[in-house]
DNA sequence: CACGAGACCTGTTCGC
DNA sequence: TGCGAACAGGTCTCGT
């Protein structure tokens, strides 16, 4: 499921509340309870456990696709890969099929990571670097200017889809946002990197930015059964729309496959290398 | 260095 | 209706 703009939803939910849901800033971690082993990258069981307990969730944000939990002493990340998701539920209703840990807060609410395909990690650990150290630029960060990015992509010569799907390039991106990006700069998703131009360059950088921020305001994309509450799906241009008419020029859409990921474009707007 | 395949997992959808 | 195959928002590791 989520990429920037889902995980950013989920951490102004987090941080804000909603109608039907506290916010659970400020309240003091009580307990933990990890029901699949694995979703607890580091540390051990027992010090998560015992380390977390008593600290207060002070702050909540987002770096690339981690959500960032600001506590006391240390700090919570969560990946949720695909099929993660973080929910606030109230103290005593029944574990749910796929909870994986369950973080017991002050005021009878409970934070619970819930993940399906058991991909999503969580860490516990006083220092960011050492899961966070290798995320390349936030895209939407305004220091990131256009010949920096231009620089960028031409240190390499990658094709564009895997180099914006690569973590360390640019952080927060995934499979939905590249192919939507590469489409409104009209940037086929196999043109070799440092072959993009300058204004070209600004142009992948401007429509990122585009699309991350329309999708963010529409609370993100929810596709299938994984992530609800965004309705972003509604405005896709080619992501999931093999063969459906291109919004600009009506050319069917194509799909190809890059490095295993099913990849959308307008063979028409966004031509071959 | 760049790319592809396989692994980690479960659930849904599609074709026969 | 049933059943296997393909596919899914991500990332890591290994081999070439």
């Amino acid at each position: 499921m989520p990429e920037l703009p889902e995980v950013e939803t989920i951490a102004r939910l987090l941080r804000q509340g909603t109608p039907s849901q506290p916010s659970i800033l400020g309240r003091q971690i009580l307990g933990a309870c990890l029901l699949w082993a694995r979703s607890l990258a580091e540390p051990s069981r027992e010090e998560f456990t015992s380390h977390i307990k008593g600290q207060v969730i002070n702050a909540i944000s987002r770096r690339g696709k981690f959500l960032v939990f600001r506590l006391s002493r240390d700090w919570l990340l969560v990946h949720l890969r695909m099929s993660g998701d973080l929910l606030v539920r109230p103290t005593g209703m029944p574990v749910e099929q796929h909870d994986r840990l369950i973080f017991d807060l002050e005021g009878n609410t409970q934070l619970v990571f819930n993940d399906a395909r058991k991909f999503g990690r969580a860490w516990l650990v006083q220092k960011l670097d050492g899961v966070l150290g290798n995320l390349g630029p936030e895209p939407l960060d305004r220091d990131l200017r256009a010949d920096d990015f231009y620089q960028r992509l031409h240190a390499c010569r990658r094709q564009l889809k895997p180099l914006l799907l690569d973590q360390a390039f640019l952080a927060g991106l995934g499979n939905i946002y590249v192919d939507e990006a590469l489409y409104l700069a009209c940037l086929h998703p196999l043109r070799p990197s440092n072959q993009v131009t300058p204004q070209q360059a600004g142009q992948l950088l401007d429509a990122t930015r585009t699309v991350l921020r329309d999708a963010i305001t529409r609370n993100g994309a929810s596709i299938d059964w994984v992530y609800r509450g965004g309705d972003f799906q509604n405005y896709f241009r080619v992501y999931q729309r093999t063969g459906q008419p291109c919004p600009r020029c009506g050319t069917p859409i194509a799909r190809i496959t890059v490095g295993q990921r099913g990849t959308h474009f307008c063979p028409h707007c966004q031509p071959a290398p």
